[in-house]
DNA sequence: GGCATACTAGAGAGAGGTCTCTAATAAAAA
DNA sequence: TTTTTATTAGAGACCTCTCTCTAGTATGCC
């Protein structure tokens, strides 16, 4: 099969999310990867055609992984408490991932994807509307139980923990314990559930 | 008096966030914002030493705009239903000043404060404390009227709004007044006020 | 009018990044 | 062993940006 690799493209991407993660989109550049993996521009470049294809496939690695667990944490028929679940959930995956974290709460637009290729910008398509169908049946799904809006119920279980997120990464801090509590809390209030 | 200045330090600042608003910090360059005013790079380096500067002007001059009007907006004794009005501004602000606002949703971070000057380091330092501290005075105020946690409180004037607001800025659509009523009604239901 | 001043004007050096290209190398397959 | 192939290795052309430096120009004041 040829010769074994040294820098996988796995390696390649976790490094290029910890050069995001400490500089934004402009330290994640072919140079600065090649430096930090200590590895030759030219294996960066066998893995990834150019840097647009790097910071895409940081953007889809990482929001792939993110919404593959969301989906096992909502399940099938989620009702409120399972919203508030979610909503726990998503400040303790931040915690936890904190440099992804970095890369889900800078967006997409962070990753100039205006200048990526056409099957990248398709799978972010594809990603972009699975997505949305899944957020907008669970909020409907929840709104119906907690007679509140969807609208409402959407906010509460995905923006109310990346709002609340945000500070402490915004400041480079680690995501404190209290941050669970406090959307533990609101989401409750929210979705009408006993607090 | 010399002469006349055709580009003037607040065009160029107007400048220089709109380039921030359509490519990130990584467009605003000193190079960029010269050919978007048509005008040499001895002008911009005239009124900016270097880019740190510039970057550090754009933040600080927004923040600072944003935050004059906030505490007009507070008044003095904030209560409830200040605080939701408060909440409510910050959307109709977002879509009043579209250019601005993806500034201000994009964080000091995103300026390289580690690089600007200590006059400038010094400058954003008091700005910060001046703001948290009224943010706590508000919190405070409006907790113990509403009868609920300080944070929960900070949460509802502050970081709602931003959390509604941000997937329309990362979208670069504008902000649907549909939002200003979705944050009317969190904010009410979190500060405890009939909604 | 003449002078001082504030600004425009833009050439150019130097740094760093992107991407191409060729050669070398290690491991699997024949 | 020989061949094939995936990968490493890195030199180098080209481009863009930052910042410096010198010269020119318009305006207010004496």
């Amino acid at each position: 099969m040829g010769r074994r690799a040294v820098h996988d493209r796995e390696a390649l991407l976790d490094a290029a999310i910890e050069l995001f993660a400490r500089g934004g989109a402009q330290a994640v550049t072919m140079a600065a990867l090649a430096r930090h993996c200590a590895a030759p521009s030219g294996s960066i470049y066998h893995r990834f055609p150019d840097r647009a294809a790097l910071l895409a496939a940081v953007w889809l690695r990482t929001t792939e992984r993110f919404v593959a667990e969301l989906v096992t944490v909502l399940g099938d028929t989620p009702d409120p408490a399972r919203g508030i679940e979610a909503a726990v959930w998503c400040v303790d995956w931040c915690r936890a991932h904190a440099a992804e974290a970095q890369v889900l709460h800078a967006g997409a637009t962070a990753f100039a994807p205006e200048g990526w290729s056409a099957a990248d910008r398709h799978n972010w398509d594809s990603d972009n509307t699975a997505l949305r169908t899944l957020l907008a049946r669970t909020a409907r799904s929840v709104a119906r139980q907690a007679e509140i809006r969807a609208d409402e119920a959407a906010f509460a279980m995905f923006d109310l923990p990346l709002a609340t997120v945000r500070p402490h990464l915004a400041a480079g801090r680690g995501i404190p314990e209290s941050a669970s509590d406090l959307v533990g809390r609101l989401a409750a209030r929210i979705l009408g559930s006993p607090a």
